[in-house]
Parts: C-alpha cells; structure tokens; sequence
RNA sequence: GGUUCCUUGGCCGAGUGGUUAGGCACCGGUCUGCAAAACCGUUUACAGCAGUUCGAUUCUGCUAGGAACCUCCA
C-alpha cells in the first residue's frame, strides 16, 4: 500500500478533499453507464476514459477496487412520447427487433469501443432489467418510510415532503421550495401530487413493450432507481466514490441521494464526482442535440466535419490533455495536436529501451517522479501529468542525443516512470493494435528489418529512388521510418 | 426567470498574488542525400473597466460575451 495523497473534488462539499476510504484498502465506486440505445459517441468517452484512470490510480496505490458501472436498457421515459414509451422500447418497434436485441446489438458495440480505448472492463456490470425485484422491494421501503404514495398504478417519490425532514438540492445547490412554490398550481390534475414528484413505478401503457409485474401496476422502474438500487446491493449502504457526467447531476444524482437517504436513512456516497462535458462549437455534443460524432465515427473517419481518422489513443490522449472538470471542444485542430502529440510521447518511450547508460547522471529522475504523484494526486491532473511526462521525455531525448547522461539506474527509472504513469495509470497502449502475441509478431518483425535492410543496402549505393519508395510506401502503410546518426527507426503509428 | 460555471499567446490547454506549464503551429540554427525525428534558440498571454495590495492573469465588484443544468442526456 502505497502513502495517499489522493485529493478529490467532492461536487457535495464543491472542494477537494484528501480521499479516505470507509474500509482500509478498500474502495468501492460507482459510475453511471451507458443507455444501449444507440452507439457511444465522444462524450461517452469522457467518463469512461476519467474513471478508468481513477480506477488505475486506486489500484496503483494498492487498493481493492470494486468498480460498478450500470447498463441502463429499461426505465428511461421518453420525453415527447404521450405514454412514457420506453426509450428502448420504441426503437426496437421501429426496427422490428426484440428489445433485448437492441441492448445486446449496442452493448456489444459499446464494449468494443471501449477497448478499443483501453478502458478497462468494471468490476460488475450490472443491468438494469436483471434487477427489477431488487428494485421492487426497493421502492416497498420508501413507502414504508413514507416518503413516497402510490397513484393510479405508478409510485412517485414525495419530494416536498423529504424536502421537509432533508435537503433536495445540496448536490445540484437548488432551491427547492422556491420551485415548489412557483409551479404548484399549474399542474392539478396530474396523477403526481406535486411536479417535483418524481416517479419510482410507473404503469405501462397497454402497448408498452418492456414492464413487469409489481404490487402496484404492470410496469416498469423508474428513472433514478437502478443506480440507487444496484449501487447498494454491490456496494453497500455506503460507498466510497459515484462518478458521472454533470449532466447527471441534477435531476438524477440529486434524486438518487432522496432515494437512498429515504431508503437507508442516512446519505450512501461520500465522493461525488463529475465530469464536464465535450462540445462541439462550444456546445455540448449530446444525443438530443443531434450534433455528436460517434466513436466508430472518429476511429474510421467517416463523420463529415473529420478531416481524417483519429485512432482510439489520439482519442484517449486528445481527452487526457484535459482536465476532467473543465469543457473540452472538439476541433480537427486540436485532435491533430494530439495525434502529432501522442506520437512524439511513443517515440520517446521507444527510445528509452536502446540508451546508453554513463557513469554518472546530470539529470534528476527522482524529482519528476514526485512532480508525478502530485499531479495525478492534485484531482486527477492528467495534463499536468502529460506535461511532466513529456519533460521525461525530453530528457530521454537529450541522453539519446549526448546532451545528457544518465546512469544505468536512471535510465531503469525513467522506463519504470513511462511504464508507470503513462501505461498503467494513463492507460496509453504504446504498441500498436496488431493483435497476437509475441512470438506471431516476430515473423513480421523480421520482414520489416529485412526490407529496411535492403534499404539501407540502397542508400549505401546512393539509389535514393529505390531507398525513398521503401519509406514512402511503408509510411502510406502507417509506418514511421526515420535515419539517425546510429542507424533507422521504425515503429508503427497508434 | 432560477442555480452553477467559463473567458489565458495563431490553436488546444494547465497554473499561480511577485519566479518556465505542456502540446501543436511558426521562425532561426545544428544534424541530414532528401525527409522525418531530435537538440539548441527566438516570438506571441492571461475579455474589458474599476477596486484591494508594495505588487494581480491569480482576490473583490461591475460590464461584455459564452456554456451547463432546471426535460431524456456522459
């Protein structure tokens, strides 16, 4: 176990706090996931990408995560529909899929994109058509604490009233009597008794595809219950960390603490975290505004406002240069940035293996590894972390150049540095997709060193045009062929 | 209308009450068959106005512009 210094900024206290478990070693996190309606898109990114370097980070430091991040494929009302339709549900009708084929369809593309980045898979991936009983008994304690009534079929959470005992709004900093007050009267006939209510169960409308039996009604859950309902059940009435996108923040994380709080009696999180959002023309990409470029989009190129393909570590990295609370715009421009970026940290990676070492050192390793840890440490501070990384970098540079020198021991640190922070707890791939291990590489290895082999054989005959199609040729194949002053380097572009 | 937040050099993007962010691009030099890379060097900042201060990009107020949430959204 590694010393914590973990700080992080608690959107509930609005300021960082020094991380503490509840149990020694142990964390236990929660984000909200993906709704396998359709494909992910560059904002899906974002909080995968932030908690996947919290969840390495965690684990660096020596702790036993439990990461659960749900899969949303029921409950989401769909806003301009008269009955509520399921989300989900529609889509399947106008695709004459079943329901679950659509969700399968888009998780298992979801998936692949995320590995794609090098997000590592969750703990617990829980769904939340698998936890409908859960969810059941769930809401049966909320109306045995009274903070909630039944109407015509469907369950709503009492907000006034848990408004009166509790906060609602400290999360999102909202003054709820305010709005209670101003639109009270508008909507009498309403099944909910106020309409800040918000729903627990809802009855399903005849052709409503998707809903299950309950005491109440055929239905299905409502919106903000799963996260509160498997939450719990994974990780217990409290837990450490519950990450998610600000959108989430109000109403859905702000409903998610009434409901635990009226269901346990007490709060369940004691960090909330979010991330902010990536727009595009300085607004936000979000499905509703129809302006999002999907993931498959950005690795193919395929999108008409991408200029080329972005490979899924430009995509990482372009997020990573960032920090995780601020906006970050898309832009050809800066994803190219990153892309010419990324490659310039590789090749200094790559480097590191064939230094070589001197007797004494004039650079100072140990000081970057401390400039290091505060930065992940300081809230996650990835591009301060990069920053210092590429002075690493640098330093790799001038000692392959001769400007400086490092001892053997240095040079093992400053590969244990990369590997470190940029591998493990960054989680950038530095070699490129090329699937297989090993020993099924080598054969391709040699056939590359082999044609590089008769283009050196070239230029020692000064035959430039045969020398320069080999290069030419292999760059348009995604190599990166460069001369130096001890020979060529190779390497393929991520 | 309510709540919250943002405005940094050509672009992206950190950070701080006085001292280099970093990346990309640009310019000059070294190296090179050419290129690329690398190294050395140079240039371009903190929206505007007022205040606090010995000193503000950093704190306070106002103005302008922009965003998120208040409805499904990562």
């Amino acid at each position: 176990m590694k010393d914590n210094n973990l700080t992080i900024y608690n959107s509930l206290s609005r300021n960082k706090e020094l991380f503490k478990p509840i149990h020694e070693g142990k964390v236990g996190m929660y984000v909200c996931g993906p709704t396998v309606y359709g494909d992910g898109h560059l904002g899906h990114a974002r909080p995968a990408i932030t908690f996947d370097v919290l969840y390495r980070y965690l684990n660096h430091l020596g702790y036993k995560v439990r990461y659960v991040r749900n899969i949303t494929d029921v409950g989401h009302l769909e806003h301009d529909a008269d009955e509520g339709e399921d989300k989900i549900a529609k889509k399947a009708r106008i695709e004459q899929l079943e329901p679950m084929e659509v969700v399968q369809f888009y998780l298992n593309r979801y998936h692949k994109a995320m590995d794609a980045l090098n997000v590592l898979p969750p703990s617990i991936e829980p769904h939340a058509s698998g936890h409908i009983i859960e969810q059941i008994e769930y809401i049966k304690k909320i109306l045995e604490s009274g903070y909630a009534y039944e109407s015509e079929g469907s369950v709503y959470f009492d907000v006034p009233k848990y408004n009166r005992d509790h906060n609602y709004g400290k999360l999102s900093g909202r003054n709820i009597e305010e709005l209670l007050a101003t639109t009270r009267e508008l909507d009498g006939q309403s099944e909910k008794h106020n309409p800040a209510d918000f729903a627990l169960w809802k009855k399903a409308a005849p052709e409503h595809i998707m809903h299950w039996p309950s005491p109440w009604s055929e239905g299905f859950p409502g919106w903000h219950l799963e996260c509160s309902t498997m939450g719990e059940k994974y990780l217990g009435e409290q837990f450490d960390i519950h990450g998610g996108g600000m959108d989430l923040k109000f109403p859905h994380h702000e409903c998610e603490i009434a409901q635990s709080v009226a269901h346990n009696g007490h709060d369940t999180v004691h960090y909330w975290m979010h991330n902010n959002m990536i727009t595009i023309n300085g607004k936000k990409m979000g499905k509703s505004l129809g302006n999002f470029i999907t993931l498959d989009e950005f690795f193919a190129g395929t999108h008409p406002l991408l200029k080329q393909a972005y490979s899924p570590m430009t995509i990482r990295f372009f997020i990573l240069q960032a920090h995780y609370r601020g906006t970050v715009d898309f832009s050809n421009e800066a994803l190219q940035a990153s892309e010419k970026a990324l490659q310039r940290m590789l090749e200094g990676y790559k480097r590191l293996s064939n230094l070589t070492a001197s007797a004494a050192s004039t650079v100072n390793v140990a000081e970057l590894w401390t400039k290091c840890y505060e930065a992940i440490d300081d809230d996650l501070n990835t591009p301060v972390l990069l920053a210092n990384l590429f002075e690493a970098c640098a330093m790799v540079n001038r000692i392959n150049d001769g400007t400086d020198k490092a001892t053997e021991a240095d040079i093992a640190e400053l590969k244990r540095l990369f590997d470190t922070f940029l591998v493990e707890i960054l989680g950038i791939r530095t070699e490129s997709g090329a699937s297989g291990n090993e020993d099924s590489l080598k054969p391709y290895e040699q056939a590359v060193d082999l044609l590089l082999e008769i283009r050196a054989e070239a230029k020692s005959r000064k035959d430039w045009a045969t020398s320069d199609l080999i290069r030419n040729r292999m760059a348009e194949m995604g190599f990166d062929v460069k001369d130096t002053k001890d020979g060529v380097e190779w390497h393929v572009r991520i």
